[in-house]
DNA sequence: GACCTGCTGCGGGTTG
């Protein structure tokens, strides 16, 4: 079955280092995979950065490794030679054991450093740098802030960067941080250094390279793998609730859910991701209960983040044990590709927050040459005379769907176009500072802002302004020659530990209605008066934010649906929008529905035509009007904000844009007025939102610059008349002036 | 409008 003679087929196998072959023969593989075997000379040449994509099992860090471990054979001396850095520490101790073994054929020396690796391994590896570094973003940092004047000895010899989970850092004020790491690194030693991204779920290659090489992703070689993964099997199933408004911990629809789970999954390893931690916690109850009382061992086990280490630690271990059955009921922790061994199925409850992460979860399942089994559930409401207008359309189904189709279609969300991370650069400039000593302004834009840096959209009036205003909150301060020091704030900033994460752990907000405080939560999205949110199983709309004294005040939102059903997340992509519009209009129905969901989407397809949205994305709803844009959230928040601007209230609710107390014809007049005026600007629409500052640094930027950062993150006024231009064409169709 | 990630140096105690 594993023959050594068809290993040496591939194309390229035969560059690598004779013991690197040796080494892989003794795996008993038959062969390299295509991305592998494509690595091989694009690596070894050593004059390019790499971009591989490719499914969860198809050995992406060999890929990698395989190469650079058959030119560190040859070419290893003193200093760090190749740099891995991934987004989590048990990723990083899967790959230290992973790679040891390969390295110790080699005599390559490979260490790993995070924050639970002890004081004395980080000593040996700082007297005698060699080899491979495994490290987080965040312990870089502290290298580079604690040891800055060694940095240049220590990377001297450095090879090659290898990103790890590429799609994780892309787009977050985290990937700012490492890339801008990056950037400082090769400017120490005074050379580019090839770097190496892994992912599964980059939706746009091309536009992953731009950010993996900021200002030059045209030099990034990109390899993406031709196979197709292994075949899927897929079923969604649908279950409702006769009465909406009970009082019970599980309603019907959560029992028929977990029912069916407990007859489908017991008996093998399996991950059932459910959203929200709450969902967690409800489905990993329901399950055990069921065990109880059917006096079978239990086997499901609830998996978040707000979980004690050792509990989380405990059910790892029991999904790596092949003897012992288990599902875990987890949120996004169990997504990434931590070692958890061969998993048998993947459910997803409620819509997926994205179309990549519904492709990264299915990751997970059916390794080898086992199918990948993917059961999709869906809880919805019976609907009567009673149910709101939102609800008829049954969105989180029709969602969930259309997320499913794009995946079997292969695509998935590209990376977010690089944005300024003003919040990271402030950090970055604090490392910088402490890094040297002292930064003179003009030497800090030119490492910190110029090309190949993530932060080289910022301009000099900006970053002139950014030292302004540290310099007025006493975070710096200039020495007479002109050098930036850290004072007062900055000082004691940077010497906690806490300095060296770009991230924010989000901040507990009081949440207040007509004096009384119905609890807290953690806010880390910008507020405005307006939004619409779900908290204690009410809805409820923001009158008022007070960013001083952490409070937000709410007030009873009319027209809302029953709490904790359609639960939206994350940002939906305007593709998806896109998608479930057709799906509304169309009239297949996809071959994985059970008949449950496929009686429900022809309900929601007859809604749709009874309303005659398929017409006009214009309809009154009591005494509001809903907007159907069918466009992504960034959008309809625009929309939202261009339209609260001129004094109507509107929010975002689900897929649709609600007018409150808006008649059906004054929106049409608005839409018309927005599609027919030049967009406008951005900055005097984020200049009205409140609770902008939620980035680590964000409370030592200027209004000024906050707003900046505000529209590039949030604020499309171009795509927001676009659609409402679309919107005015359709109205128009139907309702000649 | 959900979820997740990370962290130094040192003092004091225990163990081999």
């Amino acid at each position: 079955m594993s023959s050594p003679a068809s290993a040496s087929e591939a194309v390229n196998f035969g560059l690598l280092h004779p013991k690197v072959r040796r080494w892989v023969w003794q795996q008993g593989w038959s062969e390299l995979r295509d991305v592998q075997d494509a690595a091989i000379p694009a690596i070894l040449s050593g004059d390019t950065d790499v971009l591989i994509g490719a499914a969860t099992a198809a050995g992406k860090t060999e890929a990698a490794f395989l190469p650079i471990c058959s030119k560190l054979a040859d070419h290893s001396g003193p200093g760090i030679q190749a740099l891995y850095v991934g987004p989590l520490k048990a990723l990083i101790n899967d790959q230290f054991r992973r790679t040891e073994e390969l390295c110790e054929a080699l005599e390559i020396r490979t260490h790993r450093w995070h924050g639970d690796v002890a004081g004395t391994r980080k000593q040996a590896l700082l007297r005698d740098p060699s080899g491979i570094l495994l490290i987080t973003p965040e312990s870089l940092e502290a290298m580079f802030v604690l040891r800055g004047t060694q940095i240049a000895r220590l990377f001297a010899a450095l090879q090659y960067v290898v990103v790890d989970e590429l799609h994780s850092f892309l787009g977050t004020e985290r990937g700012a941080q490492l890339l801008s790491q990056l950037h400082r690194l090769e400017i120490a030693i005074k050379r580019r250094v090839p770097r190496i991204g892994l992912s599964a779920t980059l939706g746009d290659m091309s536009l992953a390279a731009d950010q993996l090489r900021p200002d030059h992703g045209d030099r990034v070689t990109i390899l993406e793998s031709a196979a197709s993964g292994q075949e899927l099997r897929l079923q969604l199933r649908s279950y409702v609730d006769e009465r909406p408004d009970t009082d019970e911990d599980a309603s019907m629809a959560v029992r028929g859910i977990a029912d069916h789970l407990f007859a489908n999954l017991r008996g093998r390893t399996n991950l059932v991701f459910a959203n929200a931690r709450s969902r967690v916690e409800l489905y990993a109850a329901e399950l055990a209960d069921r065990s109880l009382a059917n006096g079978v061992p239990n086997e499901f086990h609830a998996h978040h983040g707000n979980l004690a280490k050792e509990l989380r630690e405990d059910v790892e271990a029991m999904l790596r044990d092949p003897t012992k059955p288990t599902t875990a009921v987890c949120t996004t922790t169990l997504e990434m590709g931590i070692d958890i061994g061969a998993i048998a199925q993947v459910a997803q409850i409620g819509p997926p927050p994205s179309v990549a992460s519904l492709r990264q979860r299915l990751g997970r399942s059916g390794r080898r040459d086992e199918p990948a089994i993917l059961r999709a559930y869906c809880a919805t409401v019976a609907i009567d005379a009673e149910t709101p207008l939102l609800d008829r359309l049954q969105l989180p189904l029709v969602q969930t769907i259309a997320s499913i189709d794009l995946l079997l279609g292969r695509w998935c969300e590209p990376p977010e176009p690089s944005r300024l991370h003003l919040s990271t650069l402030i950090q970055q400039l604090l490392s910088l500072i402490a890094q040297h000593g002292g930064a003179k302004p003009a030497e800090a834009f030119r490492v910190l802002c110029g090309r190949g840096s993530p932060f080289s959209n910022v301009t000099t009036t900006q970053f002139a302004e950014l030292l302004r205003t540290l310099g007025a909150k006493d975070v710096l301060t200039q020495a007479g020659d002109g050098t930036l020091l850290l004072s007062g704030r900055g000082e004691p900033a940077v010497n906690h530990y806490t300095f060296y994460a770009a991230f924010q752990t989000p901040e507990e907000y009081r949440i207040v209605h007509s004096g009384r405080q119905l609890g807290t939560m953690p806010i880390d999205f910008p507020l405005y008066e307006g939004l619409l949110l779900v908290f204690a199983g009410q809805r409820w709309r923001v009158v008022a934010v007070h960013e001083e004294d952490r409070v937000v005040q709410l007030t009873p939102s009319p027209g809302g649906k029953p709490p904790g059903l359609g639960e939206s997340s994350g940002q939906v992509h305007e593709e998806v929008r896109a998608r479930m519009r057709t799906l509304l209009e169309g009239d297949l129905s996809p071959a994985y529905l059970d008949q449950q969901s496929r009686a429900l989407l022809e309900q929601a397809r007859r809604e749709y035509a009874t309303l005659e949205l398929d017409k006009c994305p214009v309809v009154a709803d009591g005494s509001d009007t809903l907007l159907f844009p069918w466009t992504g959230d960034r959008r309809l928040h625009t929309l939202a904000a261009i339209f609260n601007a001129s004094q109507m209230d509107t929010a975002v609710d689900d897929a649709a844009l609600r007018l409150v107390g808006t008649s059906r014809e004054a929106a049409l007049t608005a839409v018309t007025t927005v599609a027919e005026r030049p967009a406008p600007d951005p900055h005097a629409l984020a200049r009205k939102v409140e609770g902008k500052a939620t980035e680590k640094f964000d409370s030592w930027l200027s209004d000024e610059l906050l707003c900046d950062q505000y529209v590039s993150a949030h604020i499309d006024c171009v795509g927001a008349v676009e659609s409402a231009t679309r919107l005015k064409q359709a109205m128009t169709a139907t309702d000649p002036p």
